[in-house]
DNA sequence: ACTTTATGTAAAATATACTTGACATTCATT
DNA sequence: AATGAATGTCAAGTATATTTTACATAAAGT
């Protein structure tokens, strides 16, 4: 399934997947295999990803941030 | 660097890297490099551990945990 | 209409995560 | 002293993440 959290935050940074990919060290289809899901990347490029949008891997990877137990 | 974040929570689960890595459905010496660090697991490799460890992306593989600013 | 920017997708090549099998060391147990 | 459990490491193989090149579509601007 698609990572809409991903997708999300780098809009909100007004940035193109292109640019991302540039930032990050990728090309544009990495990127946007990992916005697309279904699709396992590294943990040095999730980490690379948050660092630019300024979140973290909970935030933009990890499941069930949603239904969170208070 | 190593990552003694998880190898601790490792052994609090009293769990050797066999075990863990059993569960995690990898080789016990994929845990081993995971824990060595100097390593780029996969994601999902990741997010299985965590799970196995109740602990999440941000507590094992988010660096800069300790001085995080109220 | 034409050009540019952003994105989706696909096939083949390359880099690297992960496996397999093996040997070595240390420590606890008997 | 001998045995077994836990871990470190290494070399060669397999699976897959990522690149490269390319073509296609839609939206926005001139």
């Amino acid at each position: 399934m698609k990572n809409l959290r991903l997708k999300l935050a780098r809009m909100e940074k007004d940035m193109s997947q292109t640019e991302l990919a540039k930032r990050v060290g990728v090309t544009r289809q990495t990127i946007g295999m990992v916005e697309s899901g279904d699709y396992n990347p590294t943990l040095n490029l999730c980490i690379q990803i948050c660092k630019e949008l300024g979140k973290t891997l909970d935030d933009l990877f990890w499941e069930d941030n949603d239904n969170e137990m208070v």
